[in-house]
DNA sequence: AGCACGCCGACT
DNA sequence: GTCGGCGTGCTC
């Protein structure tokens, strides 16, 4: 067999023209390292003389029928785009209209050569010990054993209370249910990743992971590592030894030896959506990944994101519950002035304040705040309901004082606006209630002591004696043993935000909070009513998510439907808009975001995304080709115009 | 992005 | 007759 002397390279370049594979011709000194997955420089006609690239793979050229260059050199022999990520790459990038290098750079870090080097020379690397999968605890015998083994897509009610993972150490379940099944993948001789959306979750998954696995089962991939130590695990992920690989949403790019499991925890939390172009969250990734590898695909969250609702109605996965069901003591409680003088002045209610006074006899007490300010919103002066559009239902706001008032998501003006509720038909801007202060809250305990955690004072854990913890939502330190109680005081502010998933939001932060209560400890809701409290209160978060996509459904927002914004001057935007000639879609604006740039929403069906995408991407393609007309004026360079943007799938434009 | 090719105004 | 302006298009 002749060696193959044709390498097909993706050239990394963030230019979209440039996204696909380029021909090259592999000198005859080369064809011992230039396999595919390798980095390679080659010449690019323009582009600046080399660019780097990765060989995607070798053997027959394309269509291309031109004289091929040569690669000029290959930068290193080890095979850094495994082919599974090379795919992956690409049909993410597809999926969302964008380039497969954007996923690349996501996927493989920068070369460390001293890393590089140490690694090639341990050439005997020591044999590991076979993994013995621990118990799956708390739920039906056997379920997810077999789900895991058996290449199943689920989604998993966590367990909400905290465990004890080594002395002093400890986690919420949850992490101790996913160290368990990814032990049941190693078991199996197959590598697990796990994702998770922020470092104190990848802690208390790193806490249980150490107790059932040895270090060298064990490799944690993410951003806030330094270069070396990112390179040193991605070379682990490389070997034929099956790991168990941590980190946050680009861990799904990363290679894995036998890939078994995939699982996500928290899939609603905004953290697993990917803030660098093209944008794709970590749930999608980790979808494309499974149906692509056909491992086991986990979701799990002490509740249901509206996207993994969507996927257990339509069939595509499996809803699994902890066994026996175990629910928390949610009291709701209606906001009611406390009798005692300090706890009037907090805002804490009667109930609250008795509980969490009897309580800290015990140990810690939870206190969960809203993050200080949010946004002004218009509402009914005669009702108070949130102002919404008569069109669309999205948001009203108002550009000045003066201005009538308009959607912020279809741009409609709402000059004859009338309430839904009670037919009144003045609009008033509703402001900031002051937020609570510590010192206000601590004054009603007098002689407790306070600790606060927030974004400034991040704190993991605190021990089990009796003390006040003042937490923003997402912020709650883990107590040892579990908090004795907790109060979720500012519902009614986090309710008031204006989002399309603010229920999704506060059931979530509410949830989250009540699963770091000991067993049977109180959790007091107050000031929030109607389906948010009866679901948190009777433990049914799928419930709501069911409900919430029905509505979502019926409004056709996502996730009902996928939504691609697009953005850039109205030209460009209706340029391309233009061609797009797909049914089902729709069109939400355009509307001004800053001078000059407008966007529009457009909606559309499931099955209408590869068809979207690609009519979107050559758009994009055309606009990145054939715009030249600003820079021809003479003197000081005029604001070049922004060229045409498309973003998939992001809900942020629902959320002013 | 860069860089080459290509078709109209003032120059040795 | 040419030198060179930057509009247009391509990159294996």
């Amino acid at each position: 067999m002749a060696p193959a002397s044709t390498a097909r390279v993706l050239v990394d370049s963030p230019l979209p023209q440039l996204d696909r594979l380029f021909d090259y011709r592999v000198p005859d000194d080369l064809l011992a390292t230039a396999k595919a997955g390798v980095r390679v420089k080659v010449p690019l006609r323009s582009a600046g003389r080399v660019a780097d690239g990765y060989i995607v793979e070798l053997g027959d050229a394309g269509d291309y029928t031109g004289t091929l260059s040569d690669i000029e050199s290959v930068v290193s022999p080890i095979q850094v785009l495994t082919p599974e990520v090379a795919v992956l790459a690409r049909r993410a990038a597809d999926r969302s209209a964008g380039s497969a290098n954007d996923i690349v750079r996501l996927a493989v870090p920068t070369r460390q050569v001293r890393v590089e080097k140490t690694w090639r020379a341990a050439e005997e690397r020591p044999a590991v010990a076979p993994v013995n999968a621990v118990a799956l605890d708390g739920y039906p015998l056997g379920a997810m054993e077999s789900a895991i083994l058996t290449g199943k897509r689920i989604a998993v009610d966590a367990i909400p209370l905290v465990r004890e993972v080594a002395g002093g150490v400890w986690v919420g379940q949850w992490a101790v249910t996913m160290a368990a099944a990814a032990t049941l993948a190693l078991e199996a001789g197959k590598s697990a990743i796990l994702a998770v959306p922020d470092y104190r979750d990848q802690d208390q998954l790193m806490a249980a992971l150490d107790a059932v696995l040895p270090p060298e089962r064990l490799v944690r991939l993410d951003a806030r590592q330094s270069n070396p130590d990112r390179y040193r695990g991605f070379l682990r992920c490389l070997e034929d030894t099956p790991l168990a690989i941590v980190g946050n949403r680009s861990v799904l790019y990363a290679p894995a030896a036998q890939l078994g499991l995939i699982a996500v925890w928290d899939d609603g939390d905004p953290l697993h959506s990917e803030p660098l172009s093209p944008y794709v969250h970590t749930r999608d990734a980790a979808l494309l990944r499974q149906e692509q590898q056909g491992s086991s695909l986990m979701f799990i969250g002490h509740t249901r994101s509206t996207e993994v609702e969507r996927l257990v109605e339509l069939g595509w996965l499996d809803s699994v519950s902890p066994a026996p069901a175990y629910r928390p003591r949610v009291i709701p409680t209606a906001q009611q002035t406390s009798q005692d003088r300090l706890a009037a002045q907090a805002r804490i209610p009667s109930t609250a304040w008795r509980e969490a006074k009897a309580a800290l006899e015990h140990g810690p007490v939870l206190v969960q705040v809203a993050r200080p300010g949010y946004a002004h919103r218009l509402a009914c002066v005669d009702c108070g309901q949130s102002a919404r559009c008569l069109r669309c239902e999205g948001p009203l706001g108002q550009k000045s004082a003066r201005a009538t008032p308009s959607c912020g998501w279809c741009g409609a003006l709402a000059a004859d606006w009338h309430c839904d509720n009670c037919e009144g038909t003045r609009l008033r801007f509703v402001g900031a209630t002051a937020g609570r202060t510590a010192e206000d809250l601590g004054r009603a305990f007098p002689g407790v002591r306070i600790i606060v955690a927030d974004g400034e004072r991040p704190l993991l854990s605190i021990g089990p004696e009796p003390a006040l913890v003042i937490a923003t939502r997402g912020a709650e330190p883990i107590a040892a043993g579990g908090y004795r109680a907790v109060l979720l005081l500012d519902g009614e502010r986090m309710v008031a935000r204006e989002s399309l998933r603010v229920g999704e939001d506060c059931l979530r932060w509410w949830s989250n909070a009540a699963a770091l209560a000991a067993r049977g400890a109180p959790i007091v809701l107050v000031g929030v009513g109607g389906a948010l409290a009866s679901c948190l209160a009777t433990w049914r978060q799928a419930e709501y998510a069911r409900a919430e996509l029905a509505d979502r459904r019926r409004l056709r927002f996502p996730p009902a439907v996928r939504v691609a914004t697009v953005t850039g001057t109205l030209e460009a935007v209706s340029t391309a808009l233009e061609g797009l000639t797909v049914a089902p879609a729709d069109l939400l604006g355009p509307v001004d975001t800053e001078p000059g740039v407008v966007r529009t929403i457009v909606r559309f069906d499931y099955n209408a995304g590869t068809a979207v995408a690609s009519s979107l991407r050559s758009e994009v393609i055309k606009s990145a080709t054939t715009r030249r007309r600003a820079a021809s004026i003479k003197g000081p360079r005029p604001p070049l115009p922004p060229s045409l943007r498309v973003r998939f799938d992001d809900v942020e434009p629902f959320s002013e």
